[in-house]
DNA sequence: AGCACGCCGACT
DNA sequence: GTCGGCGTGCTC
């Protein structure tokens, strides 16, 4: 008889370590999926091998045997070995990584067929003749190949410079030599056009879908012709990381600097670390892509970690828009009391009448408000961590989302004396609305995240744009990830300050990204375009950045302020929120975690909070919030005193609190 | 998290 | 007597 270590497939901290079972199945290897009886009743339950042996070390009690294992469902070793990592580096349980890594879908009753790729037709295309840049990006991706060992590299290329046919290439390269690759693109790139590109390069047969949208039954065929090995190349979002692939070569992360790579729920992971920890094992290549790379990975591409591949030229060499700044605050003074600069206004004019189309940027993302003096600029930050502090209405009180602090509102500037200091929260239907009274004659839609919900997809709207049907198009960042639209004369950016005041130290990494990209749009065509760049905060640098299309200008100035206030790339964050029903015993949880944290890790250690969470209260759960920091190369210790207060405060006796951790989380939100 | 065991109150 | 309330403790 054999014997296996498995972890049941059991949602509770309780149960999450490995339990050791007799095998009379001979043929039993790590990765299967099991049947075995648990607990006292020995209910028949799932279950996975992470560990195969010939002998016990030493007896175990009430030793029970592994009922039966399924035929169909089983993992790699190296999907093991990637769930027992994350669960040290994520905090997370064994059983979040294996339900990664495993299908949530069942085998179709009546073999029906589930292809989610059943309606899709495409033309077969032939690879591209690629320019000199993208020829010497391809060879050195098949020259790490050659090497055979894992190598991350970060392809920084220009809108419009080709990296699409660079990956498509490598992806060819890494089939032919008989090993699998993963295409990976944000959410909101997996569009039809984006698959089909896909498929009339490689074909359906040898090409699979992996993304949350698909039904259970599609998601699980799509699994199973993976792990049968006969699709090849993966495409799909953030999950797609996972596909049981048996020997991938290559794992592509376009659009690196994405949100949607990060996991929002348990587990928290990051697509590029797991990418990196699969690669390692498969000694294989993880390329990257952006034009504006994450200040993280373009500071290691930098430093030498990752190989940095640029691309600066255009295919079709259309200059760059001339880009203005608008000061609001002169404006103001001019007595202006309007979102729309009189140049913005009078741009507007000029496009229209020489019937070319406006695009009209603002970027409401979140939902709190910033408070800011409109006459000189000053914006309410926190005297402890320099971040943009958050208006509450109900306390009518400004309130650090990083640690907690709270001070009461302003009547007047503390620079300027002015009174003219306010809360801000103008969002795009506002602008449509002003839109709509000052050029009453045009025709205008809106495109974000309610107009796509409410009135149809994003499709229609961008379609009517595209055809000239709408004249002047009002969005957040959907505007900013668009096609290319060829008669887009202005872009105007409403408010360059939406991003820089979200209280997060990548306000101005998203600001740079989103201006640049959102410039971007105009001018595409074969005439120069007009960017007009809104703000109250002329002065600040990604803004002036962004204003040149400079990326290294950028990064080198907010790369120095990262390591100032030792923020990633230069240390792990970590965000650990207490949350319970009664409030009395979450603040007294918080506060002994924080004890414990500090006990451990001793006085180096930064640890800020506990203050209230963003969202204090939220349907009768109350939310306390510890922030730290682990520099560089302290992450494991860091992580061992998460889990060991974790250990002593969480599951000890009757626990009503329940503790949340977030690794580098993308919003502190 | 489940699930069973167990030790007290209101029913046939 | 016995059905069932959910507190407590364990799961190879």
């Amino acid at each position: 008889m054999k014997y296996v270590d498995v972890v049941i497939d059991n949602n509770s901290d309780h149960t999450d370590e490995l339990y050791t079972y007799g095998c009379d199945f001979d043929e039993v290897k790590v990765g299967d999926k099991v049947y075995v009886p648990f607990a006292k009743g020995n209910k028949r339950r799932e279950a996975y091998v992470f560990t195969v042996r010939e002998q016990l070390e030493e007896p175990v009690r009430g030793l029970k045997k592994i009922l039966e294992i399924d035929p169909e469902v089983s993992l790699t070793e190296e999907a093991v070995d990637t769930c027992r990592w994350m669960k040290r580096r994520y905090l997370c349980k064994y059983i979040d990584g294996v339900k990664c890594f495993t299908p949530a879908g069942t085998s179709s009753k009546r073999g029906k067929k589930r292809d989610p790729l059943a309606e899709k037709d495409y033309v077969p295309d032939a690879p591209k003749a690629l320019n000199p840049e993208q020829k010497a990006a391809l060879e050195q991706i098949c020259k790490r190949l050659k090497e055979g060992e894992h190598r991350i590299l970060l392809i920084q290329g220009v809108t419009g410079s080709g990296k699409t046919e660079i990956y498509l290439q490598a992806i060819e390269e890494v089939v032919n030599s008989g090993r699998q690759a993963i295409m990976m693109v944000p959410e909101i790139s997996l569009t039809p056009q984006t698959i089909q590109r896909f498929l009339s390069r490689f074909g359906k047969e040898r090409t699979a879908i992996l993304h949350s949208k698909l039904s259970l039954g599609q998601r699980y065929d799509e699994w199973m012709r993976i792990r049968r090995g006969e699709a090849s190349i993966v495409i799909g979002a953030r999950s797609a990381v996972f596909a049981p692939l048996e020997n991938p070569g290559i794992i592509i992360l376009d659009e690196e600097h994405e949100t949607s790579y990060k996991s929002d729920k348990t587990p928290k992971y990051d697509a590029l670390e797991v990418a990196a920890k699969r690669m390692g094992h498969h000694k294989g290549l993880v390329i990257l892509g952006s034009a504006t790379p994450s200040v993280i990975n373009a500071y290691r591409s930098r430093s030498g970690l990752f190989d940095l591949i640029r691309l600066e030229k255009r295919y079709n060499e259309v200059p760059l828009p001339s880009v203005s700044i608008v000061d609001m605050r002169e404006e103001l003074k001019q007595g202006n009391h309007t979102m729309f600069s009189v140049e913005l206004v009078n741009a507007m004019e000029d496009t229209l009448a020489k019937g070319r189309q406006v695009i009209l940027f603002l970027n409401r993302r979140g939902y709190s408000t910033f408070v800011s003096c409109r006459n000189c600029g000053y914006t309410v930050t926190c005297p402890d961590c320099g971040i943009t502090m958050t208006y509450h209405k109900h306390e009518n009180a400004c309130v650090c989302h990083f640690c907690g602090k709270k001070q009461p509102q302003l009547r007047t500037c503390p620079e300027c004396g002015s009174t003219y200091i306010r809360h801000f929260g103008t969002g795009t239907e506002q602008v449509e609305e002003t839109v709509r009274q000052f050029f009453g004659n045009a025709t205008v839609a809106r495109l974000d995240l309610d107009t796509v919900r409410t009135k149809g997809s994003i499709d229609k709207i961008l379609k009517d744009f595209q055809k000239g049907k709408t004249q002047i198009l009002v969005g957040t960042q959907l505007v900013a990830k668009g096609l290319d639209f060829a008669n887009v004369g202005l872009v105007g950016i409403i408010s360059a300050d939406v991003t820089l005041n979200i209280p997060d130290f990548r306000s101005a990494e998203r600001t740079f990204q989103l201006v640049t990209q959102a410039a971007g749009r105009a001018g595409r065509g074969d005439e120069t375009g007009r960017v007009i760049i809104q703000t109250y905060s002329p002065d600040n640098y990604a803004v002036i950045a962004a204003s040149h299309q400079d990326y290294e200008e950028f990064y080198e100035q907010e790369l120095l302020l990262r390591r100032q206030l030792s923020y990633p790339p230069f240390c792990d964050l970590y965000q650990l929120v207490v949350a319970g029903e009664n409030e009395a015993e979450v603040h007294r949880i918080s506060q002994a975690l924080k004890d414990s944290l500090r006990a451990q890790l001793g006085d180096q250690a930064s640890i800020l909070g506990p203050g209230p969470a963003p969202m204090y209260l939220v349907n009768g759960t109350y939310r306390m919030q510890i922030l730290m920091k682990a520099p560089n190369g302290k992450r494991q210790e860091f992580s061992q005193a998460v889990v060991n207060a974790r250990r002593q405060l969480f599951m000890d006796k009757k626990q009503d609190c329940l503790l949340h951790t977030d690794i580098n989380p993308f919003s502190f939100i």
